[in-house]
DNA sequence: ATTCGTGCAAACCATTTGCAAGAGA
DNA sequence: TCTCTTGCAAATGGTTTGCACGAAT
């Protein structure tokens, strides 16, 4: 069958990675995550020296398995949608919380606007910002 | 009247900061540019000292003047939709071209699932990723 | 056995900071 | 004049690189 562990192992292999203890590690962090991490995050939650988390962020960036999202002001990082469904995210201004966002409708409108710019859309980042009903209340 | 200039200047001024030619000269650099510009172009078209582009960037940001928008795999930055209508980017994996969209719809739509979270929203980035037709026949 | 990946130390380089001189209001 | 801003030099700190050892296939 095709658990989001099998089809990383088998995507390592097609590109002739092999699969460590820290790959392994750094994806099940990812996978565990309820939203994106940054770098600096990742360092202390994956056992393995900081300049491997460094390289395998990259690497598995370059393969495809590891997407990078603006989030604030800095880059994150979660898992692509091989293995997480493609969604978005709304960040709270106030208390910086993350919430999922999944809108079939907008997914359309989006590649739509591309076609009609001259593009054929190969994918996209949306990223937004608001005030949560507790920051709302707490003011 | 009110020319981007003069509500530049304005702008500046109550926020408690003076006109300089650096800043000026930042500010004309990002009005004339059809895409977003990255610190490291930024530095060689603006007649100052690199140290004062980062400062300059990051001080206009704070009050509202600059953007941060993440471009490929790193972020650049445009004059916010105070002075550029909004709009959202698309560049071309191939080329690295960069046009920009102008979508009434989608704006609605991403306010919309925003509000639908639970957020009072407060903005949003969208970039998109895209093959140009230029690109397209050249394969 | 043969790569590929890791850890460590060192290098790198983009960005930030301290401070004295210069410029705007 | 008074304070903000600039330029320069130096410090900083996140990220990358070189290399020998260790691990995966």
């Amino acid at each position: 069958m095709g658990s989001a562990f099998t089809i990383f192992k088998r995507h390592l292999h097609s590109n002739n990675m092999r699969m460590t203890h820290q790959r392994d590690h750094l994806f099940h962090v990812l996978l565990k995550s309820s939203h994106p991490l940054s770098i600096e995050q990742l360092i202390p939650l994956v056992d393995s020296h900081f300049v491997s988390v460094y390289r395998n962020v990259q690497e598995l960036r370059k393969v495809g398995v590891i997407k990078q999202v603006p989030l604030g002001l800095k880059y994150s990082y979660e898992l692509s949608d091989m293995f997480k469904p493609h969604h978005h995210h709304i960040s709270c201004d106030g208390c910086s919380a993350v919430s999922g966002i999944d809108d079939e409708e907008i997914e359309r409108l989006i590649d739509s606007a591309a076609v009609r710019a001259g593009y054929r859309p190969t994918g996209h980042s949306l990223e937004m910002r608001g005030i949560c009903r507790n920051c709302r209340v707490t003011d």
